[in-house]
DNA sequence: CGAGTTTGACCGGCGC
DNA sequence: GCGCCGGTCAAACTCG
């Protein structure tokens, strides 16, 4: 990665360097249709073509060379001497505005180059960092707790969280960053060597596509639904006897969203293994497991809110350790990617160095142009107080298509800043979107989300101006809250959209219907054959 | 008959 | 220590 910064900067500063030989070719050109010609030496001429500094510079010179004849023809002569002169002057004149055209252009496009370039410089500067930043807290982290005696299966991850990044090796990195760039779909096949024991979570291998599996020191025949307890004292191996703070559990994405059916359509099979009252709301809580696969790990809650009825709650914890049908990718994006930034954001110390509360995946693969990708805090240091299931809310209720982004309370991203988290739950964000949006216009909502995002000042107490401002920033930082805002909304318009055109139709509706019934045999069916 | 659901019992964390 | 509560288990039940 170095080495590649080092090119990178080298290219930049040639291309600096190109800069301000055209920024000559440029001011060179406003006197070139002022210019009288001269003896044009047309070998002495810059080639447009040329592309080094140095030619550039020769522009200049023979420019100047040129306005020194233009001193030199203003003295007297004969007439006829001048009438020859002139019309030599006029077709000189056009030769060296034809080449002032070309020059202009050569500009422009270098300009072009250089604005790429720098734009390319900033982003690969700002990966840079955030490893550095990850390698400052990894070490002491390792040499603290002898994890490097640790022995760990090979694991592959798609984690989101910040685990797996700091385990990549920099030829990955760069891999994914032409990926991204490219706008292709991620892959996210992150390699997690030996010194990511300390994981929590199962950091998860990852299968050819988009999922990852438990880590192999799970027996093979240990009961396919580990109680909660079984995972936490796994994932603190090693931990509490360094680091004796609270322990941290997995991050929980909770989707608010208006539907009719007993769970929201996410694509995803479930099966209901339990149903409580949870006390203050009159109306039970259900208790879902993926049955995708046979040891996927997630979970869901699924309950209606107390105050309308009509809102369904669906609370998302762990991730999908096997590929999603294509109908699951969006929710799972948005819940990973929220819940991978949770991870990220809000752990503790503890976590910074090495335990992500969830480790989270993703599809990646939002309807083959999804852009999800790494998560990484740009401050994580940041400590959290006491957390158990730090929960982020996507509110999907709002009219107007305006989902909400919550935080619960000490569980919003470090990054958002230190002092807010007091301040509970509350809607830090309002995300206007437009009427319809297509995951294949990736890149076009993200710079819509943020246009908005920045423009979203509405504090309603003190501080809050600052705090949307630094969200709007922190969102536009991360393309993969970005994309999971994209996901979460195209789900939501689509859903919208769904439900407008089954007004208008019996049928339809009925289709819509079933396919908002998730965990219904009907729809378990259909999604069992698309996988 | 297999898969999913229901539901009471059970467990562990947390607050008092 | 006790009770509350969230979460899970597992036997019984339902359904196709």
């Amino acid at each position: 990665m170095e080495v590649m910064l080092k090119e990178n900067v080298a290219v930049k500063e040639e291309t600096d360097v190109k800069c301000v030989g055209e920024e000559e070719s440029g001011e060179i050109g406003k006197f070139g249709n002022e210019m009288p010609a001269c003896d044009g030496d047309s070998s002495r001429k810059p080639s447009p073509s040329r592309r080094d500094s140095s030619n550039n510079k020769q522009v200049s010179t023979v420019i100047r060379s040129e306005r020194s004849c233009m001193d030199t023809s203003s003295r007297p002569s004969s007439s006829e001497h001048k009438n020859s002169i002139t019309n030599s002057q006029d077709k000189q004149l056009e030769s060296i505005k034809d080449e002032m055209g070309e020059v202009r252009e050569e500009n422009e496009r270098l300009k072009a180059f250089l604005a790429q370039m720098v734009k390319d410089y900033q982003s690969l500067k700002m990966h840079v960092f955030d490893i550095v930043q990850k390698e400052h807290f990894k070490k002491p982290a390792e040499t603290s707790s002898g994890l490097g005696d640790v022995e760990e299966p090979e694991l592959v991850s798609l984690s989101l969280g910040a685990s797996a990044s700091r385990n990549r090796n920099e030829e990955e990195k760069r891999k994914e960053n032409e990926r991204i760039n490219e706008g292709l779909t991620l892959g996210l096949h992150y390699k997690i060597d030996g010194s990511s024991s300390s994981q929590s979570e199962p950091p998860a291998n990852l299968s050819p596509d988009n999922s990852f599996e438990e880590p192999e020191k799970e027996d093979a025949g240990r009961e396919p639904w580990p109680p909660t307890k079984t995972i936490f004292e796994s994932s603190r191996n090693g931990e509490d006897e360094v680091l004796p703070q609270p322990p941290v559990k997995k991050a929980r994405v909770s989707v608010r969203a208006r539907c009719d059916a007993p769970t929201m359509n996410d694509g995803c099979q479930w099966r209901k293994y339990g149903q409580k009252t949870a006390k203050g709301n009159p109306c039970p809580r259900a208790y879902y497991r993926c049955t995708v696969a046979p040891a996927c790990p997630v979970k869901k809650q699924v309950q209606r809110c107390a105050e309308d009825m009509s809102i369904l709650i669906t609370t998302y914890e762990g991730t999908h350790n096997h590929p999603l049908p294509m109908s699951a990718t969006a929710m799972a994006s948005t819940t990973s990617a929220a819940a991978s930034m949770l991870v990220s954001g809000s752990s503790t110390s503890r976590s910074s160095f090495g335990t992500p509360a969830a480790s989270t995946t993703t599809s990646a693969n939002l309807h083959s142009s999804g852009l999800v990708k790494q998560f990484h805090p740009p401050n994580p240091s940041i400590h959290c107080s006491t957390n158990y299931h730090p929960t982020i809310t996507i509110d999907l209720t709002a009219p107007s298509s305006t989902p909400h982004v919550h935080f619960s309370p000490n569980t919003m991203p470090s990054f958002w800043g230190n002092g807010y988290s007091s301040y509970g739950t509350q809607s830090y964000n309002k995300i206007h979107t437009a009427g319809s949006l297509n995951l294949g216009r990736q890149l076009a909502q993200d710079s819509f989300f943020l246009s908005h995002l920045q423009k979203a000042t509405t504090p309603t107490f003190g501080g809050q101006h600052f705090l949307t401002d630094t969200i709007a920033k922190a969102i536009a930082s991360e393309p993969s809250f970005q994309s999971a805002l994209a996901a979460a909304i195209t789900s939501y318009v689509g859903s919208q959209n769904a439900q407008v055109a089954g007004e208008g139709s019996d049928q339809l509706s009925l289709k819509w219907s079933e396919q908002a019934v998730t965990g219904g045999s009907p729809n378990y069916s259909s999604h069992r054959q698309g996988s």
